[in-house]
DNA sequence: CTGAAAGCGCTTACAG
DNA sequence: CTGAAAGCGCTTACAG
């Protein structure tokens, strides 16, 4: 190589030290413990690593540490899908605040070439927080066997697998119960797409204690699920409003339609109002997750009211205790819901033709 | 220490070596080139790694090869702040799809110690995209020392500071004439919070930028912004609401919000709401980004548009041409914005009451 | 195909 | 207060 190939090289410890006159110890100290070296080298140390423009790496530093600084939000599938929903948003802020008030950075982490496996194999974080993980599922090999922390938020719970959740099966009963009492009996369901992680889940996965809750409901009044229409789609706007018009396509007379999701029953709200419909008179509708946009969409959202930024919030709490080695109060926490009725069920009784 | 404290410690690249019988350097090809060394080589060296739970360390990895393989997204102030504004999340979006196709993880880094500055000096990435910078401000300096490539969206154009931006001026100019035509004249502006990177920042900030299109307008049917009450808030939809009320307190009989952000206006829609108004007719109001909820909100929002996702796939697709050394297109990139007119600004010239 | 050894840029126990 | 040296767990040019 010619010598003016001057490569911009960045400064090291060893160059403040050769320059300065210090050691590499007292270089390092001046920067993470001056009370260990004397004012003046201090001083001298920290001037001419100014002059050379010398800012330690943080890299180099963390390797050293053997730490991070940085937690990782694993996204089950590519971003558009796994952030372009409110209430993941709202999660992902509960534990950022957490984050930082530790001082830490928030990762996301998307599939690597398409897979969550390799990019958990490859994360350079100190701890993981998934969404709707479960045991069975290798993703939870590899992270043990790197010795990881995690925390699962909507997954399900287990002794190896700590985890965050509202009573999903119980918030579903009562929706599904509000629904009926209103009188509708055409309805469908609109589910969560089946997880991605869950390759061959065996316990019930959040869908599922979802249907669960439904299911219940339905029983009271003699109902089963097979008498109802069943609809699976990713929470995200567009398939919401998708699911919407395949529902008006049907031609089944569906009175209500049920989401698992607020942005779905979003979606559907708006393909309806563009189709004519009235809401909730022609169809109506109820949600889950009362994100901010249900209560000012027209009509206001009857859904349940889960705290997704508590959710997010808890679970990066728990996180960092495990980080800490300190024990936990509690491995599986369960956070209280809300029922929340406004106007987008019609109540059929009430008018009795 | 005693011997019980058996600490469980992983497995490095050193045991492997020792317990399949081949050296550090066949166990590091076995992983990453499985080609320079025999089949059989590297089954074994596979197979222990797979017995004693082994899993090459990132932090390590990445050390010696000198990369984060991630790339940070800088947050101008708390995370509550930063990312509860929709069309963040959008640019948010638009920056995580190309990392994800670059197999980079997206690293969210809220300030450190209340101190932007320090968390640059501290971030564990390969490049930095930041929101609404300028060149005078010292994060560049720290930038530019830790020879970190970096993008700013929404920030001052420089030939030191690569960016993505759309013409602020005219947009502001165009959604500010469409008020002035439809009669309004008693106006009030909300701006966005002063950017807390800028210190002493020189050339104009983006809210300035969007100030002086509104003023151009102005000036045209002979007024001046001394004649507009001047709001200032962070673009969230809590302070929205609470701009709204303040609105209403004014008594200065306001007939038309002219909002810098979305989000902001939609918070005015729905304090407004509360407080009883019709809206438009009794206060119109125009937005700026054109989010989701803009179309959603009664009544619709007239916005901009702005193409936030994009303007986050711009930066990050141009901040990873740097990271990989090839020369940039351009190092400014301006894209196009479109006047959405909606129902929330009342036409008082047609109503010749 | 295989391995010994230097190197990435820090931290820190230890001796002076 | 100060510094030489080992160590963090990998990669890779080089020699065999």
């Amino acid at each position: 190589m010619a010598e003016h190939t001057t490569k911009v090289k960045r400064p090291t410890i060893k160059d403040i030290a050769r320059e300065s006159g210090y050691s590499k110890t007292a270089v390092s100290f001046a920067f993470n413990d001056p009370s260990r070296i004397s004012k003046k080298a201090c001083e001298q140390i920290l001037s001419t690593a100014e002059k050379l423009g010398y800012i330690p790496d943080p890299m180099a530093r963390n390797f050293s540490l053997r730490r991070h600084l940085s937690i990782g939000f694993l996204l089950p599938q590519e971003i558009q899908y796994s952030l372009n929903n409110p209430y993941t948003q709202q999660v992902l802020l509960g534990i950022g605040s957490v984050c930082e008030k530790f001082g830490y950075t928030l990762t996301l982490i998307p599939p690597l070439n398409e897979s969550v496996t390799e990019a958990v194999r490859n994360a350079a974080v100190d701890g993981l927080i998934t969404m709707g993980m479960q045991v069975d599922m290798d993703i939870v090999s590899v992270m043990q066997t790197r010795h990881l922390s995690y925390v699962t938020i909507d997954g399900t719970a287990d002794k190896q697998m700590p985890s965050v959740n509202i009573n999903d099966e119980e918030a579903s009963y009562e929706i599904m119960k509000t629904v009926l009492q209103a009188g509708h009996r055409q309805l469908c369901i609109i589910g969560l797409g089946k997880d991605v992680f869950a390759e061959n889940a065996t316990s019930p996965s959040l869908p599922s204690r979802r249907l669960a809750g439904y299911r219940r409901a339905l029983e009271e009044v003699n109902l089963s699920l097979d008498d109802v229409t069943m609809l699976v789609c990713e929470p995200t706007l567009e398939e919401g409003k998708k699911k919407g018009n395949e529902i008006l396509a049907l031609d089944k007379n569906i009175t209500c339609v049920v989401a698992m999701s607020d942005i779905v029953a979003i979606g559907c709200i708006l393909s309806w109002s563009e189709a004519g419909k009235k809401i909730p008179q022609d169809i109506s509708i109820a949600g889950f997750d009362n994100i901010d946009e249900a209560s000012f969409i027209t009509p206001k959202l009857t859904t349940i009211d889960q705290p997704a930024h508590e959710k997010g919030r808890l679970a990066a709490q728990a996180l960092f205790q495990m980080i800490n080695k300190a024990p936990l109060e509690s491995v599986h926490i369960e956070i209280p819901y809300t029922l929340i009725k406004r106007d987008s069920v019609f109540d059929l009784t009430s008018q009795q033709l």
